[in-house]
DNA sequence: AAAAACTAGTTGCATGTGCAACAAAAAAGA
DNA sequence: TCTTTTTTGTTGCACATGCAACTAGTTTTT
């Protein structure tokens, strides 16, 4: 089965003694506050309970990148991403944020928490997936044409759905920026895509068209 | 510490006790040899044990795209690149790689091995460094310009030293496959670049120039 | 030692893409 | 409701980039 959340298959009693024990921190943020900025050796982790969030990244023209979307339960921290540029966590949503040392993650709780095991296996997993989504990203960000991003994006996101149908899952503009194009060169071809027959477009609900 | 190995801090004697318990299986690739195809599906986790790899992969058009360099100790399997198209693992060198089931990896030993739990930590903090190395490599890919991808990578390159100067990991035919470009424009701009005099070259040796 | 394969370096050309600058529609806020 | 902000859609233009097609040099294979 796969894991969700890094607190699966941990009991409620458990997990509130052994947040008790990591010195964990629960905090909120309204929609486009900033969670983290600098993100750079920041020794703590933070777990995303509720809510969506980007992060992101000027570089120094002032591009904006999505370095990753971070769903509910997503796991962020210094360890995710060593990077030399401006990067902080912006709330997509309100949220809640629990922050978590990173050593408590790493290393057996030296209190026996019992419990303990299956945070660092839920952790493993989660990590994993993280690389899947990162491969894919890079996969995407490796076709040397808009046209094949797009389609290769579509791709992974009509997968799930066997009448190749599906929402985007973000704007068209943060769609630009996930693919790390110009969105306006994006969109002239979009609608080329769309004139050629490959897909056909509702707002944000796009059908892939079987050849 | 940096963790580098896998088996980092699990003493000789209970390696080998481990490994009996992982069925774990070693074999050995000549240069240029395929150590897997298909990688979808394998449930199989690959560690390199000494020599060097890459993870490739040829799109529809033919486009080979280096998805990872594998170094010695590296992991590759599965879940590191759940990928849609064509994905081999090829040596690069000679190779000792060893065969593990993924279970043994994510799950706690039955058998009760004592260094279990470090093998996790060290898979955990390896994942980790791996996540650092795909935000590198997608940090590189979103820049818009083939002059920007190159400076990207070159900083990374030469952080490690204070005369910011290093040499290629590869040949200039590679690093247009790692950087997804097209290797003839990406010639062109180096010359720019040198012309330009932010950088010099000398064979794969490169200085960055600063300012 | 000769042949084959690979790497580096170049160039012309067509075109895909970034950029700037709009206008209209939709969504969010007051 | 009216106002403001965000998103979508479009176009002209300059130029960066992919592609094809070479040559020369280097390395590997036989």
């Amino acid at each position: 089965m796969e894991v969700k959340s890094i607190f699966d298959g941990i009991e409620d009693f458990e997990l509130e003694k052994m947040l008790k024990c990591f010195e964990a921190r629960k905090m909120t943020f309204k929609k486009d506050r900033t969670i983290v900025t600098n993100i750079i050796n920041v020794k703590t982790v933070g777990i995303i309970l509720s809510g969506t969030a980007n992060m992101i990244r000027y570089d120094y023209n002032g591009n904006r990148s999505i370095i990753e979307k971070l769903e509910t339960n997503s796991v962020f921290g210094e360890v995710f991403s060593r990077l030399g540029s401006d990067i902080s966590v912006i709330a997509t949503s309100d949220c809640e944020v629990l922050f978590i040392e990173y050593e408590h993650i790493i290393k057996r709780c030296k209190k026996g928490c019992s419990y303990h095991s299956t945070l660092t296996n839920n952790v493993l997993k989660l990590l994993s997936s993280k690389i899947v989504e990162l491969n894919q990203r890079l996969e995407i960000l490796s076709k040397r044409t808009i046209r094949d991003k797009l389609l290769s994006y579509f791709e992974l996101l009509a997968n799930d759905n066997p009448r190749r149908t599906f929402n985007l899952p973000f704007t068209y503009t943060d769609l630009a920026d996930y693919l790390s194009v110009d969105r306006s060169a994006m969109m002239r071809e979009i609608k080329n895509l769309k004139e050629e027959g490959f897909i056909k477009t509702n707002g944000r609900h796009i059908s892939l068209m079987s050849y």
